[in-house]
DNA sequence: TTGCAAGTTGGAATCATTCCAACTCATTTC
DNA sequence: GAAATGAGTTGGAATGATTCCAACTTGCAA
């Protein structure tokens, strides 16, 4: 069960909706909380299971809509594997990903903006580029220190 | 319609192809052959229209077919762009992708090994990457000097 | 000449996502 | 305070890329 979102998250979420002219309701704060709660990078299916314990009327289109809203207002980053199902991520500090092919599971990588900078240098003149996704596949040693919630 | 490959290509496919034990056939030659004519990162659609000029009964299970065939033995790459068509793409060289939101056209970016070597080193211990891929998102002045065949 | 294995084919099935029309509910207007 | 408005929600249908599958072809081997 999805605990309510802290005074401090109910606020950033109230301000980012207010910002695009739209309003919080019941199904946008479970949402927002099950994606504060376990940061793993759900997906819309995920997402919905878990909010559904919170709230069992809950539909999937809903689900689909919440994230968009979200994703539009900045709250929250979409994260694409391959052909997979998208995956969300509340992480806003610019990171990158990584992708263990062994357990499908995903990791924020933080990405020190020297890094950024220099990966913006390489365009040639004439590119002028918005965002940079960076994603890394292969294997961690996962069995040892985990934190996929925080 | 495509030219048949040039006797450098045909040997690069047929090795290609031997090495993870399997043959060269005529739908395969065709498949390879529009990739390397036209490297606009085709789409399974695109290149299905484009082969079927030169051989109107290939069928599009065979298209993908091919493709996931390429890219099993390492003679293609798969680009992929939020959650839209796969692309494909026919240069090995190590390079990052940039998208045009305005044209939805995806170009190779030189991708140079220094930027390799500090990307991975910004992997904590514990972490290995076998690939990166990076891609790019934004504008580019198109319209001036443009060159997606070659 | 028969059999096998790899490859191809078309159509059906799958699966994530989007679309849509009906419904809810809070707020504004008269 | 009833009616109208509009944003948001809902379930089911539609879409579209991709995968699956069973039948067919082909070249080669026994």
């Amino acid at each position: 069960m999805i605990q309510s979102l802290s005074e401090h998250d109910r606020e950033k979420l109230q301000d980012s909706l207010a910002h695009s002219g739209q309003k919080v309701t019941p199904q946008r704060e479970i949402v927002f909380a099950v994606l504060l709660a376990k940061r793993d990078h759900p997906t819309v299916e995920d997402v919905f299971q878990r909010a559904r314990e919170s709230m069992p009327g809950l539909s999937l289109a809903t689900v689909y809509n919440c994230l968009e809203t979200f994703v539009g207002c900045g709250l929250v980053r979409q994260v694409n594997h391959e052909r997979e199902s998208t995956r969300y991520c509340p992480n806003l500090a610019p990171h990158a990903h990584f992708r263990d092919e062994a357990t499908g599971h995903v990791h924020d990588i933080e990405l020190p903006p020297e890094i950024i900078q220099s990966l913006r240098s390489i365009l040639p003149p004439g590119f002028n580029s918005e965002t940079i996704e960076i994603s890394f596949h292969g294997r961690s040693q996962e069995s040892a220190q985990r934190s996929t919630s925080n």
